[in-house]
DNA sequence: GAAATAGTGTCTGTTAGACAGTATAAC
DNA sequence: GTTATACTGTCTAACAGACACTATTTC
Protein backbone atom coordinates (compact mmCIF):
# COMPACT_ATOMS: atom_id res chain seq x y z
CA UNK A 1 0.00 0.00 0.00
CA UNK A 2 1.53 3.42 -1.29
CA UNK A 3 0.14 6.42 0.50
CA UNK A 4 1.37 10.26 0.88
CA UNK A 5 3.20 11.01 3.74
CA UNK A 6 2.84 13.93 5.99
CA UNK A 7 4.35 15.72 9.27
CA UNK A 8 2.28 16.06 12.45
CA UNK A 9 2.30 18.78 14.16
CA UNK A 10 0.74 20.68 17.29
CA UNK A 11 -0.22 24.13 18.05
CA UNK A 12 -1.45 25.53 20.96
CA UNK A 13 -3.67 28.24 21.48
CA UNK A 14 -2.69 29.05 24.86
CA UNK A 15 -5.08 31.99 26.89
CA UNK A 16 -5.81 33.62 29.71
CA UNK A 17 -7.22 36.64 31.67
CA UNK A 18 -4.30 39.74 32.58
CA UNK A 19 -5.82 42.69 33.33
CA UNK A 20 -9.08 42.28 32.86
CA UNK A 21 -8.29 41.46 29.33
CA UNK A 22 -7.86 38.06 27.36
CA UNK A 23 -4.00 37.16 26.68
CA UNK A 24 -2.70 35.09 24.57
CA UNK A 25 0.66 33.15 24.56
CA UNK A 26 2.52 34.15 21.52
CA UNK A 27 6.10 33.39 20.40
CA UNK A 28 8.89 34.64 18.14
CA UNK A 29 9.98 32.14 15.49
CA UNK A 30 13.63 31.37 15.78
CA UNK A 31 13.77 29.02 12.40
CA UNK A 32 12.22 29.29 9.41
CA UNK A 33 10.14 29.25 7.74
CA UNK A 34 8.35 33.08 9.25
CA UNK A 35 11.74 33.27 10.84
CA UNK A 36 11.46 36.29 13.78
CA UNK A 37 7.64 36.33 12.98
CA UNK A 38 4.86 35.89 15.68
CA UNK A 39 3.01 32.72 16.42
CA UNK A 40 1.55 30.01 18.05
CA UNK A 41 3.66 27.88 20.47
CA UNK A 42 3.88 24.18 18.65
CA UNK A 43 5.86 21.43 17.29
CA UNK A 44 6.08 18.12 15.78
CA UNK A 45 4.32 15.16 17.37
CA UNK A 46 7.71 12.86 18.43
CA UNK A 47 7.28 9.59 16.87
CA UNK A 48 5.45 7.37 19.72
CA UNK A 49 3.66 9.66 20.83
CA UNK A 50 -0.26 10.65 21.45
CA UNK A 51 -1.48 13.48 20.49
CA UNK A 52 -3.17 14.97 23.43
CA UNK A 53 0.64 14.05 24.95
CA UNK A 54 2.24 16.12 22.88
CA UNK A 55 -0.02 19.31 23.54
CA UNK A 56 0.91 19.10 26.58
CA UNK A 57 4.15 18.51 26.81
CA UNK A 58 5.06 21.80 24.87
CA UNK A 59 2.86 23.10 26.94
CA UNK A 60 4.83 22.57 30.05
CA UNK A 61 8.23 23.56 27.70
CA UNK A 62 5.99 26.90 26.99
CA UNK A 63 5.13 27.61 29.94
CA UNK A 64 6.91 26.01 32.56
CA UNK A 65 3.56 25.13 34.50
CA UNK A 66 1.92 21.67 33.48
CA UNK A 67 -0.12 21.97 36.65
CA UNK A 68 -3.74 21.45 37.61
CA UNK A 69 -6.23 24.37 37.82
CA UNK A 70 -5.91 24.87 34.00
CA UNK A 71 -7.59 23.26 30.80
CA UNK A 72 -6.15 21.24 27.95
CA UNK A 73 -8.60 20.24 24.91
CA UNK A 74 -8.53 19.97 21.25
CA UNK A 75 -9.30 22.62 19.12
CA UNK A 76 -9.26 21.06 15.44
CA UNK A 77 -7.17 19.97 12.86
CA UNK A 78 -5.60 22.46 9.84
CA UNK A 79 -3.97 20.78 6.59
CA UNK A 80 -4.44 22.91 3.73
CA UNK A 81 -2.02 21.83 1.37
CA UNK A 82 0.00 24.93 1.10
CA UNK A 83 -0.07 25.64 5.03
CA UNK A 84 3.82 25.28 5.59
CA UNK A 85 6.42 25.73 3.02
CA UNK A 86 8.52 22.91 3.75
CA UNK A 87 5.94 20.45 2.44
CA UNK A 88 2.72 18.43 3.72
CA UNK A 89 2.07 19.41 7.19
CA UNK A 90 -0.88 18.72 9.19
CA UNK A 91 -1.32 20.64 12.71
CA UNK A 92 -3.90 19.74 15.55
CA UNK A 93 -4.54 22.57 17.75
CA UNK A 94 -5.43 22.64 20.77
CA UNK A 95 -6.91 24.96 23.65
CA UNK A 96 -5.37 25.77 27.05
CA UNK A 97 -7.06 28.13 29.84
CA UNK A 98 -4.39 28.93 32.17
CA UNK A 99 -4.41 31.22 35.27
CA UNK A 100 -2.58 34.12 35.21
CA UNK A 101 0.35 33.30 37.03
CA UNK A 102 3.69 32.17 34.96
CA UNK A 103 5.82 34.53 32.97
CA UNK A 104 6.76 32.52 29.84
CA UNK A 105 9.80 31.60 29.31
CA UNK A 106 11.09 31.20 25.48
CA UNK A 107 11.63 27.74 24.30
CA UNK A 108 14.74 25.94 22.02
CA UNK A 109 13.61 27.20 18.93
CA UNK A 110 11.56 30.45 19.93
CA UNK A 111 13.32 33.44 20.16
CA UNK A 112 11.07 35.36 22.86
CA UNK A 113 7.87 34.28 24.08
CA UNK A 114 4.93 36.42 25.69
CA UNK A 115 1.61 37.54 26.60
CA UNK A 116 -0.25 39.46 24.04
CA UNK A 117 -3.70 40.82 24.57
CA UNK A 118 -5.74 39.29 21.32
CA UNK A 119 -6.40 41.38 18.27
CA UNK A 120 -4.56 41.55 14.83
CA UNK A 121 -1.25 40.14 14.90
CA UNK A 122 -0.37 39.00 11.52
CA UNK A 123 0.48 35.20 13.12
CA UNK A 124 2.89 32.74 11.03
CA UNK A 125 1.50 30.29 8.65
CA UNK A 126 -2.37 30.35 9.22
CA UNK A 127 -2.56 30.95 12.99
CA UNK A 128 -4.73 33.74 12.86
CA UNK A 129 -7.07 31.42 11.87
CA UNK A 130 -6.78 29.02 14.20
CA UNK A 131 -6.63 31.60 17.29
CA UNK A 132 -9.74 32.93 15.43
CA UNK A 133 -11.43 29.30 15.70
CA UNK A 134 -9.95 28.92 19.24
CA UNK A 135 -11.27 32.88 20.86
CA UNK A 136 -14.57 31.62 19.61
CA UNK A 137 -14.79 28.01 21.22
CA UNK A 138 -13.43 29.54 24.60
CA UNK A 139 -16.33 31.98 24.56
CA UNK A 140 -18.57 29.34 23.69
CA UNK A 141 -17.48 26.94 26.44
CA UNK A 142 -18.10 29.54 29.34
CA UNK A 143 -21.32 29.24 28.52
CA UNK A 144 -22.12 25.83 28.81
CA UNK A 145 -19.55 24.85 31.26
CA UNK A 146 -17.41 25.98 34.54
CA UNK A 147 -14.33 25.98 32.78
CA UNK A 148 -14.20 29.98 33.63
CA UNK A 149 -12.46 28.63 37.06
CA UNK A 150 -9.68 27.03 34.67
CA UNK A 151 -8.64 30.38 34.52
CA UNK A 152 -8.67 31.50 38.43
CA UNK A 153 -6.55 29.83 41.04
CA UNK A 154 -7.73 27.45 42.95
CA UNK A 155 -9.29 29.58 45.36
CA UNK A 156 -11.27 32.65 43.78
CA UNK A 157 -13.85 34.77 44.75
CA UNK A 158 -16.92 35.11 42.81
CA UNK A 159 -15.84 38.75 41.33
CA UNK A 160 -12.76 37.08 40.20
CA UNK A 161 -14.97 34.32 37.88
CA UNK A 162 -17.05 37.24 36.94
CA UNK A 163 -13.88 39.03 35.31
CA UNK A 164 -12.86 36.15 33.33
CA UNK A 165 -16.53 36.67 31.56
CA UNK A 166 -15.90 40.14 31.22
CA UNK A 167 -12.71 39.52 29.49
CA UNK A 168 -13.71 36.75 27.48
CA UNK A 169 -16.90 37.74 26.03
CA UNK A 170 -16.03 41.82 26.05
CA UNK A 171 -18.60 42.64 27.93
CA UNK A 172 -19.76 44.23 31.44
CA UNK A 173 -22.42 41.75 33.68
CA UNK A 174 -24.33 43.15 36.44
CA UNK A 175 -22.23 41.57 39.67
CA UNK A 176 -25.32 41.11 41.94
CA UNK A 177 -26.74 38.93 39.53
CA UNK A 178 -23.62 36.95 38.48
CA UNK A 179 -23.01 36.34 41.76
CA UNK A 180 -26.61 34.83 42.55
CA UNK A 181 -26.36 32.68 39.29
CA UNK A 182 -22.37 31.18 39.94
CA UNK A 183 -23.39 30.59 43.70
CA UNK A 184 -27.20 28.73 42.84
CA UNK A 185 -25.87 26.93 39.67
CA UNK A 186 -25.56 22.99 40.92
CA UNK A 187 -21.85 22.04 40.80
CA UNK A 188 -20.28 25.24 39.07
CA UNK A 189 -18.73 26.49 42.36
CA UNK A 190 -18.05 25.02 46.04
CA UNK A 191 -17.43 27.20 49.10
CA UNK A 192 -14.07 27.16 50.52
CA UNK A 193 -15.36 28.57 54.37
CA UNK A 194 -12.46 31.11 53.59
CA UNK A 195 -12.55 34.75 52.67
CA UNK A 196 -10.09 37.29 51.42
CA UNK A 197 -8.62 39.82 53.93
CA UNK A 198 -6.94 42.90 53.41
CA UNK A 199 -8.79 44.22 50.76
CA UNK A 200 -10.73 47.00 50.58
CA UNK A 201 -14.88 46.60 51.29
CA UNK A 202 -16.20 43.79 52.84
CA UNK A 203 -14.25 40.60 52.44
CA UNK A 204 -15.39 37.85 50.18
CA UNK A 205 -15.89 34.45 50.46
CA UNK A 206 -13.51 31.82 48.26
CA UNK A 207 -14.66 28.97 46.09
CA UNK A 208 -12.92 26.43 44.26
CA UNK A 209 -14.52 24.42 41.07
CA UNK A 210 -16.95 22.25 41.49
CA UNK A 211 -17.36 19.10 39.99
CA UNK A 212 -20.38 19.54 37.15
CA UNK A 213 -19.16 18.99 33.55
CA UNK A 214 -22.06 21.30 32.15
CA UNK A 215 -23.76 23.81 33.79
CA UNK A 216 -27.29 23.98 33.93
CA UNK A 217 -28.63 26.21 33.28
CA UNK A 218 -26.31 27.95 31.36
CA UNK A 219 -24.64 31.22 31.61
CA UNK A 220 -25.98 33.08 27.94
CA UNK A 221 -23.97 35.84 26.31
CA UNK A 222 -26.66 38.73 25.04
CA UNK A 223 -28.03 37.83 22.36
CA UNK A 224 -26.53 38.13 19.12
CA UNK A 225 -28.65 36.91 16.19
CA UNK A 226 -27.06 34.02 14.07
CA UNK B 1 15.33 19.46 9.74
CA UNK B 2 13.81 15.95 10.58
CA UNK B 3 10.62 14.65 12.00
CA UNK B 4 8.63 11.41 12.12
CA UNK B 5 6.77 10.82 9.14
CA UNK B 6 2.84 9.84 9.19
CA UNK B 7 0.19 8.70 6.70
CA UNK B 8 -3.31 10.65 7.40
CA UNK B 9 -6.48 9.54 6.81
CA UNK B 10 -10.11 11.41 6.97
CA UNK B 11 -13.18 9.07 8.66
CA UNK B 12 -16.33 9.53 8.53
CA UNK B 13 -19.25 9.75 10.73
CA UNK B 14 -22.33 9.73 8.57
CA UNK B 15 -25.89 9.84 10.71
CA UNK B 16 -29.33 9.61 9.56
CA UNK B 17 -32.43 9.12 10.78
CA UNK B 18 -34.34 6.06 9.30
CA UNK B 19 -37.66 4.63 10.95
CA UNK B 20 -37.54 7.36 13.58
CA UNK B 21 -34.30 5.95 14.84
CA UNK B 22 -30.47 7.14 14.69
CA UNK B 23 -28.35 5.48 11.97
CA UNK B 24 -24.74 5.37 11.16
CA UNK B 25 -23.15 4.63 7.78
CA UNK B 26 -20.81 1.48 8.10
CA UNK B 27 -18.96 -0.34 5.41
CA UNK B 28 -17.17 -3.64 5.98
CA UNK B 29 -13.89 -3.87 5.15
CA UNK B 30 -12.20 -5.19 2.01
CA UNK B 31 -8.42 -4.50 3.28
CA UNK B 32 -6.19 -5.60 6.02
CA UNK B 33 -6.08 -4.60 8.67
CA UNK B 34 -8.94 -5.80 10.27
CA UNK B 35 -10.65 -8.00 6.99
CA UNK B 36 -14.35 -8.34 7.17
CA UNK B 37 -15.41 -6.34 10.15
CA UNK B 38 -17.49 -2.93 10.77
CA UNK B 39 -15.98 0.50 10.52
CA UNK B 40 -16.94 3.58 9.48
CA UNK B 41 -16.42 4.67 5.80
CA UNK B 42 -12.77 6.30 5.11
CA UNK B 43 -9.56 6.97 3.26
CA UNK B 44 -6.23 8.06 3.24
CA UNK B 45 -5.57 12.02 2.25
CA UNK B 46 -4.40 12.60 -1.22
CA UNK B 47 -1.35 14.51 -1.36
CA UNK B 48 -2.46 17.73 -3.05
CA UNK B 49 -5.96 17.90 -1.20
CA UNK B 50 -7.11 19.92 1.69
CA UNK B 51 -8.73 17.67 4.85
CA UNK B 52 -12.10 18.73 4.01
CA UNK B 53 -11.91 17.96 0.36
CA UNK B 54 -10.65 14.61 1.13
CA UNK B 55 -13.94 14.31 3.59
CA UNK B 56 -16.17 15.79 1.04
CA UNK B 57 -14.80 12.97 -1.48
CA UNK B 58 -15.21 10.41 0.59
CA UNK B 59 -18.76 10.97 1.55
CA UNK B 60 -19.54 11.22 -2.18
CA UNK B 61 -17.81 8.24 -2.96
CA UNK B 62 -19.40 6.10 0.08
CA UNK B 63 -22.89 7.75 -0.94
CA UNK B 64 -23.08 8.49 -4.14
CA UNK B 65 -24.67 11.79 -2.98
CA UNK B 66 -22.83 15.05 -1.98
CA UNK B 67 -25.60 17.23 -2.66
CA UNK B 68 -27.43 19.86 -0.62
CA UNK B 69 -29.52 19.43 2.42
CA UNK B 70 -26.68 17.54 4.03
CA UNK B 71 -24.23 18.84 6.84
CA UNK B 72 -20.64 18.03 6.98
CA UNK B 73 -17.91 19.60 9.88
CA UNK B 74 -14.98 18.44 11.69
CA UNK B 75 -15.47 16.20 14.01
CA UNK B 76 -11.91 16.21 16.09
CA UNK B 77 -8.64 13.50 15.72
CA UNK B 78 -7.75 10.19 16.97
CA UNK B 79 -3.72 9.55 16.61
CA UNK B 80 -2.69 7.13 19.43
CA UNK B 81 0.64 5.96 18.30
CA UNK B 82 -1.01 1.85 18.01
CA UNK B 83 -3.95 2.78 17.02
CA UNK B 84 -3.00 0.97 13.46
CA UNK B 85 -0.99 -1.60 12.62
CA UNK B 86 0.21 -0.43 9.57
CA UNK B 87 2.48 2.39 11.29
CA UNK B 88 2.14 6.02 12.45
CA UNK B 89 -1.60 7.61 11.33
CA UNK B 90 -3.32 10.18 12.59
CA UNK B 91 -7.20 10.11 10.96
CA UNK B 92 -9.42 13.36 11.07
CA UNK B 93 -12.45 12.85 11.93
CA UNK B 94 -15.81 14.36 9.97
CA UNK B 95 -19.51 14.34 11.01
CA UNK B 96 -22.34 14.28 8.65
CA UNK B 97 -25.75 14.55 9.22
CA UNK B 98 -27.81 13.52 5.65
CA UNK B 99 -31.72 12.74 4.97
CA UNK B 100 -32.40 9.49 4.64
CA UNK B 101 -32.57 8.89 0.79
CA UNK B 102 -29.47 7.05 -0.49
CA UNK B 103 -29.13 3.36 -0.19
CA UNK B 104 -25.39 3.15 0.20
CA UNK B 105 -22.96 1.96 -2.29
CA UNK B 106 -20.33 -0.62 -1.65
CA UNK B 107 -16.87 1.59 -2.13
CA UNK B 108 -13.61 0.02 -3.70
CA UNK B 109 -11.99 -1.13 -0.61
CA UNK B 110 -14.98 -1.99 1.47
CA UNK B 111 -16.89 -5.34 0.81
CA UNK B 112 -20.39 -4.00 1.85
CA UNK B 113 -22.07 -0.73 3.04
CA UNK B 114 -24.85 -0.36 5.44
CA UNK B 115 -27.23 1.96 7.46
CA UNK B 116 -27.02 0.52 11.13
CA UNK B 117 -28.89 1.51 14.33
CA UNK B 118 -26.57 3.31 16.28
CA UNK B 119 -25.18 1.17 19.90
CA UNK B 120 -22.74 -1.29 20.40
CA UNK B 121 -20.76 -2.43 17.63
CA UNK B 122 -17.35 -3.95 17.48
CA UNK B 123 -15.82 -1.40 14.80
CA UNK B 124 -12.37 -1.83 13.23
CA UNK B 125 -9.36 0.47 15.15
CA UNK B 126 -10.75 3.18 17.67
CA UNK B 127 -14.28 3.74 15.69
CA UNK B 128 -15.95 2.87 18.65
CA UNK B 129 -14.63 6.27 19.84
CA UNK B 130 -14.91 8.19 17.43
CA UNK B 131 -18.72 7.16 16.77
CA UNK B 132 -19.52 7.91 20.30
CA UNK B 133 -18.01 10.95 20.04
CA UNK B 134 -19.83 11.83 16.85
CA UNK B 135 -22.91 11.30 18.49
CA UNK B 136 -22.17 12.99 21.19
CA UNK B 137 -21.54 16.21 19.43
CA UNK B 138 -24.52 15.63 17.45
CA UNK B 139 -26.91 15.79 20.32
CA UNK B 140 -25.47 18.85 21.76
CA UNK B 141 -25.11 20.42 18.19
CA UNK B 142 -29.37 19.71 17.73
CA UNK B 143 -29.20 22.12 20.83
CA UNK B 144 -27.57 25.48 19.85
CA UNK B 145 -27.80 24.94 16.16
CA UNK B 146 -30.80 24.87 13.38
CA UNK B 147 -28.84 21.80 11.82
CA UNK B 148 -31.61 19.26 13.02
CA UNK B 149 -33.21 20.63 8.82
CA UNK B 150 -29.89 18.79 7.39
CA UNK B 151 -31.54 15.28 8.31
CA UNK B 152 -34.76 15.82 6.21
CA UNK B 153 -35.17 16.88 2.75
CA UNK B 154 -35.42 20.13 1.42
CA UNK B 155 -38.69 20.50 2.50
CA UNK B 156 -40.21 18.94 5.83
CA UNK B 157 -43.00 19.23 8.49
CA UNK B 158 -42.69 20.67 11.73
CA UNK B 159 -43.24 16.94 12.87
CA UNK B 160 -40.63 15.46 10.64
CA UNK B 161 -38.69 18.24 12.25
CA UNK B 162 -39.87 17.05 15.87
CA UNK B 163 -38.96 13.12 14.91
CA UNK B 164 -35.31 14.25 14.08
CA UNK B 165 -35.10 15.45 17.71
CA UNK B 166 -36.60 12.06 19.25
CA UNK B 167 -34.59 9.60 17.33
CA UNK B 168 -30.84 12.04 17.80
CA UNK B 169 -31.73 12.73 21.54
CA UNK B 170 -33.73 9.26 22.28
CA UNK B 171 -36.64 11.07 24.21
CA UNK B 172 -40.29 12.05 23.60
CA UNK B 173 -40.99 15.60 22.32
CA UNK B 174 -44.81 17.21 23.81
CA UNK B 175 -45.16 18.16 19.61
CA UNK B 176 -47.48 21.25 20.56
CA UNK B 177 -44.63 22.70 22.16
CA UNK B 178 -42.08 22.01 20.16
CA UNK B 179 -44.02 23.44 17.10
CA UNK B 180 -44.51 26.56 18.78
CA UNK B 181 -40.78 26.91 19.58
CA UNK B 182 -39.72 25.54 15.78
CA UNK B 183 -42.12 28.16 14.39
CA UNK B 184 -41.05 31.52 16.52
CA UNK B 185 -37.36 30.83 17.10
CA UNK B 186 -35.94 33.05 14.65
CA UNK B 187 -34.03 31.46 11.30
CA UNK B 188 -35.22 28.33 12.28
CA UNK B 189 -37.65 27.47 9.51
CA UNK B 190 -39.25 29.13 6.99
CA UNK B 191 -43.03 28.50 5.81
CA UNK B 192 -42.95 27.72 2.20
CA UNK B 193 -46.87 27.87 1.69
CA UNK B 194 -47.25 24.26 0.48
CA UNK B 195 -48.76 21.63 2.69
CA UNK B 196 -48.77 18.22 2.63
CA UNK B 197 -51.39 16.23 1.02
CA UNK B 198 -52.80 12.75 0.83
CA UNK B 199 -52.65 11.85 4.22
CA UNK B 200 -54.54 11.18 7.51
CA UNK B 201 -55.16 13.88 9.38
CA UNK B 202 -55.18 17.93 8.80
CA UNK B 203 -52.38 18.61 6.33
CA UNK B 204 -49.21 19.87 7.53
CA UNK B 205 -47.39 22.98 6.31
CA UNK B 206 -44.18 22.26 4.70
CA UNK B 207 -41.13 24.60 6.06
CA UNK B 208 -37.27 24.83 4.68
CA UNK B 209 -34.23 25.60 6.64
CA UNK B 210 -33.81 28.82 7.98
CA UNK B 211 -30.56 31.20 7.67
CA UNK B 212 -29.70 31.12 11.37
CA UNK B 213 -26.42 29.78 11.89
CA UNK B 214 -27.33 29.79 15.72
CA UNK B 215 -30.60 29.11 17.55
CA UNK B 216 -31.61 31.93 20.11
CA UNK B 217 -33.33 30.88 22.53
CA UNK B 218 -31.76 27.07 21.87
CA UNK B 219 -34.05 23.79 21.93
CA UNK B 220 -32.75 22.62 25.28
CA UNK B 221 -32.50 19.00 26.30
CA UNK B 222 -33.94 17.70 29.70
CA UNK B 223 -31.74 18.04 32.20
CA UNK B 224 -29.09 15.79 33.01
CA UNK B 225 -27.12 16.83 35.83
CA UNK B 226 -22.90 17.31 34.83
C1' DG C 1 -17.37 58.80 59.90
C1' DA C 2 -16.61 57.93 54.07
C1' DA C 3 -15.59 54.77 50.51
C1' DA C 4 -15.50 50.38 48.58
C1' DT C 5 -16.81 45.91 47.57
C1' DA C 6 -19.79 41.63 48.92
C1' DG C 7 -23.95 39.76 49.14
C1' DT C 8 -29.52 39.59 49.51
C1' DG C 9 -34.29 40.76 48.38
C1' DT C 10 -37.78 41.95 45.24
C1' DC C 11 -40.09 43.14 41.12
C1' DT C 12 -41.17 42.40 36.09
C1' DG C 13 -41.17 40.44 31.68
C1' DT C 14 -40.09 36.13 29.19
C1' DT C 15 -39.94 31.36 28.59
C1' DA C 16 -40.65 26.16 29.21
C1' DG C 17 -43.72 22.76 30.00
C1' DA C 18 -48.36 20.96 30.72
C1' DC C 19 -52.40 20.42 28.52
C1' DA C 20 -57.41 22.04 26.92
C1' DG C 21 -59.36 23.08 22.92
C1' DT C 22 -60.01 23.99 17.78
C1' DA C 23 -59.01 22.97 12.59
C1' DT C 24 -58.89 20.10 8.60
C1' DA C 25 -57.94 16.23 6.38
C1' DA C 26 -58.83 10.56 5.29
C1' DC C 27 -61.94 7.00 5.96
C1' DG D 1 -70.05 10.56 11.62
C1' DT D 2 -64.92 8.49 13.68
C1' DT D 3 -60.14 8.85 13.67
C1' DA D 4 -55.93 11.08 13.03
C1' DT D 5 -52.93 14.67 12.88
C1' DA D 6 -51.99 19.91 12.80
C1' DC D 7 -52.16 23.88 15.12
C1' DT D 8 -53.53 27.62 18.85
C1' DG D 9 -54.56 29.34 23.43
C1' DT D 10 -53.87 29.50 28.35
C1' DC D 11 -52.11 28.60 32.76
C1' DT D 12 -48.11 28.14 36.06
C1' DA D 13 -43.56 27.75 37.75
C1' DA D 14 -38.90 29.01 36.81
C1' DC D 15 -35.64 32.18 35.27
C1' DA D 16 -33.10 36.58 33.54
C1' DG D 17 -32.33 41.13 34.15
C1' DA D 18 -32.91 45.47 36.65
C1' DC D 19 -31.91 47.53 40.72
C1' DA D 20 -32.91 48.91 45.94
C1' DC D 21 -31.03 47.57 49.95
C1' DT D 22 -28.04 45.58 53.66
C1' DA D 23 -23.31 43.78 55.35
C1' DT D 24 -18.52 44.12 56.38
C1' DT D 25 -14.32 45.56 55.59
C1' DT D 26 -10.18 49.57 54.80
C1' DC D 27 -9.08 54.15 55.26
Amino acid sequence: MSYPVFAVTVDLVVLTVRDGELNVLLVQRGLEPHLNQWALPGGFVHADEDLTSAARRELGEETGLDGPGGHLEQLGSYGDPDRDPRGRVVTVAYLAFLPDLPAPTAGTDAAAAAWKPIGAHGLAFDHDRILADGIERARSKLEYTPLAAAFCPPEFTIAALRQVYEAVWGEKIDPRNFHRKATTTPGFVESTGRSTEGEPGRPARLYRRGDAALLNPPILRRKLDG
